[in-house]
DNA sequence: CTAGGGTTAG
C-alpha cells in the first residue's frame, strides 16, 4: 500500500521529467512505469524483504538488474530461501534473462540455505558459467563433507574448458584430505604449480592443511617454507599440523619461532597450540596461554574454551578444567565431552555419571557418539559397572539418539572384563554386532592379565598376535600373564616369535615439568645434564624401598638375560628416572607429576606407589590412557589399566 | 558473486 501512495505521489514529477527527452512516455499505460530501483534498493538494504518483494511484484517484467541484484543481495544476508525462491520464480515468469552473474547470486543463495539441489539445478540450467559459479558450487561441497562431489564437479568444470582460480584450488584442496584424497591432491599441486598459484597464501594453506592431514609432514613444511607470503591461518595451519600428529615438541618450537619472527596469532592459534600442550602435558606454558588470553581481552570462542578445559585436564589439574567449564557462557557438545573425558580419565566414574545427568537435565546440547563414549569408559575406569551397562542398555534403545558403534561395545567389554566378568565379557564379544577389533582383543587380554584368567588369556592373545602382530605391548601383556602361571616355555616361545617378527617396541619416555621446562627421560638416553646423579638416586630408592617391601616384578622384562640384568634394565625405565628426578629437584611435600607416551608398566607402577608412601609425595602419573593419581601408596586406577 | 587454519574420542 505504501508503495502505491509513493507511486502516486512520484507520478507528475516522473511525467515531467521523461516528457522532456522523450514526449511520448506520457501515453504509456501504467505497468509500463520506468521502474524505481533506488526505492527497491534502500527497501532491501533496511532489510525490509517482504516490501522489496511487493515492489518487485508491481514492478512485474520492468524490474531490472539493480532490482534483482538488490533482492538477491539481502537474501542472501538473511538466508531467506523462499523470498529467494521467489525473485528466481518472477525471473522465470517475466522471462527476464539474469547475466551470469545473477545466476551465480542464486547459486550462492541456496548453498548458503543448505539446499544444494536447488543451487545445482540452477548450475546445471544456467546458459553459461563462469568460473565464480563452478567455484561456489564446489565450495558448497566440500563445506558440507560431499567430497567426490565437489571433486567430481572440479572436473567438470575443467573439461568445459573454464580455468580454475585461487579460489577454486583453495576450496578444492579440502576435498582431497584423508589418505584416499592424497594421490587427487598430488595431481591438483601440480596442476597449481603449472597454472603459476602455488605462492597463494590461501592455496598454501589449503595444501599444507592437505599435506599434513595425510601425515606428510615434511611436504607440509615445504609448502610452508616456500611461501613467500605468511599470515595467522598459514602460520596456525602449520602448527595444528604438528599438534595432529602428535608432534608436539616440534609444534611448540614452531610456535615459539614464528612469534619471535612476529607472526600473529589469534584464537584457533592458541587452541592449536594447546592441543600441543595438552599433549606434552605441559601445565606451566598451558597457564602461560591461558593469562595470555585473559589478558589480551579476546572475546570467549567456544572453541578456544574447550582446548582449555582439555589441556587442564590432560595436565592433571581437573578443578581447573572444570572451573573454565562452569564459567563458560554458552557450551557445545564439545565442550561437555570435554569436561567428561577429564573425570573419565582420572577415574572418577561418580562425577561422569552426575555430569552426564545434568547434561541431560539441562538438555541445551544433545549427547554425540563421543559423549557416550566418554560416559562409557568413565564408568569402566571409575568401577561402576552396573551403571554403565545400564547406560548402554538404554542407548541400545535409542534413548540418547545415538546408534551403538563398536567402540561402544569395545567399552563394555572393558567393563565387564575389569570387574572380573571376563568370560561373559568373552560372551559379549561373540553376541554383539560387529567383528571384535585389535583394540578389543586387547582390552580382554589385560582384564585376562589382572584377573589371571590363563585359558581365556591364552586363546584371546593368540587371536591378538595374528591381527597384530606388530604391537609390542601384547606380546608384554601375554609374556606377564604366561609368567604369572610360570609357564616359562610360552614366555620362551613368545620372545622367539617377537624376535621372528622383528617387533620394535616403541622407546618408552617420561618427561616432568620443572619451572616451565620438560625434563625427558628415555631408557637408554643419558643425555640429561643429570642423568648419573639420578640413576644413582633411582638405585639408592630401590634399596630402601625394598627394605619397606618392594620386590621387583621381573615379569615385566622380556629380554632372555638373568635375573640381576632384570632387574638393571627395570631400574632404567624412563618412570622411575623422572621419579628420581623429581625427589631430587624439588622440595620435600611438592606433588611430582610425571607423563608417560606408553602405558606404565606394573614395575614402575608399584614403585610409584612407594614413592608416594615413603617420601610423602602426592604422585600424578599421566600414562597413555589414563591418569594414576596416588596418595599415600593407593592409586585411583584400583590397579587396572 | 567464489577461498585457506580450530576444540572432544581413537
Amino acid at each position: 500500500m505504501l508503495r502505491k501512495i509513493n507511486c502516486f505521489f512520484h507520478f507528475p514529477k516522473h511525467v515531467s521529467f521523461s516528457s522532456s527527452s522523450n514526449p511520448c512516455t506520457c501515453q504509456l499505460p501504467l505497468s509500463s512505469f520506468p521502474p524505481s530501483s533506488p526505492y527497491l534498493k534502500s527497501l532491501c538494504s533496511n532489510g525490509q524483504l517482504g516490501e522489496a518483494l511487493l515492489e518487485m511484484a508491481f514492478q512485474g517484467p520492468a524490474m531490472k538488474f539493480e532490482g534483482y541484484d538488490a533482492l538477491l543481495n539481502e537474501c542472501v544476508n538473511q538466508r531467506a530461501i523462499r523470498e529467494g525462491q521467489r525473485v528466481h520464480a518472477h525471473m522465470i515468469k517475466t522471462c527476464y534473462l539474469p547475466p551470469v552473474y545473477l545466476w551465480t547470486r542464486l547459486i550462492v543463495l541456496y548453498t548458503k540455505c543448505d539446499s544444494l539441489c536447488d543451487a545445482r539445478r540452477v548450475l546445471d540450467e544456467m546458459p553459461e558459467r563462469n568460473v565464480v559459479s563452478w567455484t561456489a558450487m564446489i565450495t558448497a561441497y566440500c563445506r558440507k563433507g560431499y567430497a567426490s562431489e565437489a571433486l567430481n564437479l572440479f572436473i567438470q568444470m575443467l573439461r568445459s574448458g573454464t580455468e580454475p582460480n585461487e579460489f577454486t584450488f583453495a576450496t578444492v584442496l579440502t576435498s582431497c584430505i584423508g589418505p584416499n584424497g592424497i594421490n587427487l591432491g598430488r595431481q591438483v599441486h601440480s596442476f597449481i604449480i603449472k597454472t603459476s598459484f602455488e605462492s597463494h597464501v590461501y592455496v598454501g594453506s589449503s595444501l599444507l592443511d592437505m599435506y599434513a592431514k595425510a601425515g606428510r609432514i615434511h611436504e607440509a613444511r615445504g609448502v610452508f617454507e616456500c611461501l613467500p607470503e605468511r599470515d595467522v591461518v598459514l602460520c596456525t595451519a602449520i602448527i595444528s599440523g604438528y599438534a595432529q600428529l602428535g608432534l608436539d615438541e616440534e609444534a611448540l618450537a614452531l610456535f615459539r619461532r614464528l612469534q619471535m619472527e612476529g607472526m600473529s596469532s589469534n584464537y584457533v592459534t592458541y587452541a592449536s597450540l594447546l592441543t600441543a600442550l595438552s599433549g606434552l602435558a605441559a601445565l606451566d606454558h598451558g597457564k602461560q596461554v591461558h593469562n595470555h588470553v585473559i589478558r589480551s581481552q579476546l572475546p570467549s570462542y567456544v572453541v578456544l574454551q574447550n582446548s582449555l578445559i582439555d589441556m587442564y585436564s590432560k595436565c592433571g589439574s581437573l578443578t581447573y578444567s572444570r572451573r573454565i567449564f562452569d564459567s563458560m557462557p554458552e557450551r557445545t557438545v564439545i565442550s561437555w565431552n570435554a569436561v567428561l573425558v577429564a573425570y573419565s580419565k582420572h577415574g572418577k566414574g561418580n562425577e561422569v555419571v552426575e555430569l552426564f545427568e545434568l547434561m541431560r537435565e539441562e538438555n541445551e546440547v544433545q549427547p554425540d557418539n563421543i559423549t557416550i563414549l566418554a560416559v562409557l569408559s568413565g564408568c569402566s575406569h571409575g568401577g561402576l559397572e552396573e551403571k554403565g551397562l545400564e547406560i548402554f542398555y538404554e542407548m541400545e534403545t535409542g534413548r540418547f539418539g545415538v546408534e551403538p558403534e563398536i567402540e561402544h561395545y569395545g567399552c563394555v567389554v572393558d567393563l565387564l572384563g575389569r570387574a572380573g566378568r571376563v568370560s561373559e565379557a568373552l560372551d559379549f564379544t561373540k553376541k554383539m554386532p560387529f567383528e571384535p577389533t585389535a583394540a578389543i582383543w586387547g582390552s580382554l587380554l589385560g582384564a585376562c592379565r589382572v584377573h589371571l584368567n590363563v585359558e581365556i588369556g591364552d586363546s584371546v592373545g593368540r587371536r591378538l598376535l595374528e591381527l597384530e602382530p606388530d604391537n609390542a605391548g601384547n606380546y608384554v601383556i601375554l609374556s606377564n600373564l604366561y609368567a604369572y602361571a610360570g609357564r616359562w616355555e610360552a614366555v620362551r616361545a613368545l620372545r622367539e616369535l617377537m624376535k621372528e617378527k622383528a617387533v620394535i617396541k616403541e622407546p618408552g619416555r617420561s618427561w616432568i615439568e620443572l619451572d616451565q621446562i620438560l625434563h625427558t627421560f628415555h631408557a637408554s638416553d643419558r643425555s640429561h645434564p643429570r642423568r648419573e646423579e639420578v640413576s644413582a638416586k633411582v638405585m639408592e630408592l630401590s634399596v630402601e624401598f625394598k627394605e619397606a617391601g618392594y620386590v621387583p616384578d621381573l615379569s615385566c622384562v622380556l629380554y632372555d638375560v638373568d635375573e640381576e640384568q632384570k632387574e638393571k634394565i627395570l631400574l632404567g625405565h624412563s618412570e622411575k628416572l623422572a621419579l628420581a628426578f623429581g625427589l631430587i629437584a624439588t622440595p620435600k611435600g611438592v606433588p611430582l607429576r610425571v607423563i608417560k607416551n606408553l602405558r606404565i608398566c606394573v614395575d614402575c607402577h608399584n614403585f610409584a606407589k612407594f614413592v608416594s608412601k615413603l617420601k610423602g609425595r602426592e604422585v600424578s602419573l599421566r600414562d597413555k590412557n589414563r591418569f594414576h593419581q596416588i596418595v599415600g601408596g593407593i592409586c585411583s586406577c584400583g590397579e587396572y589399566w
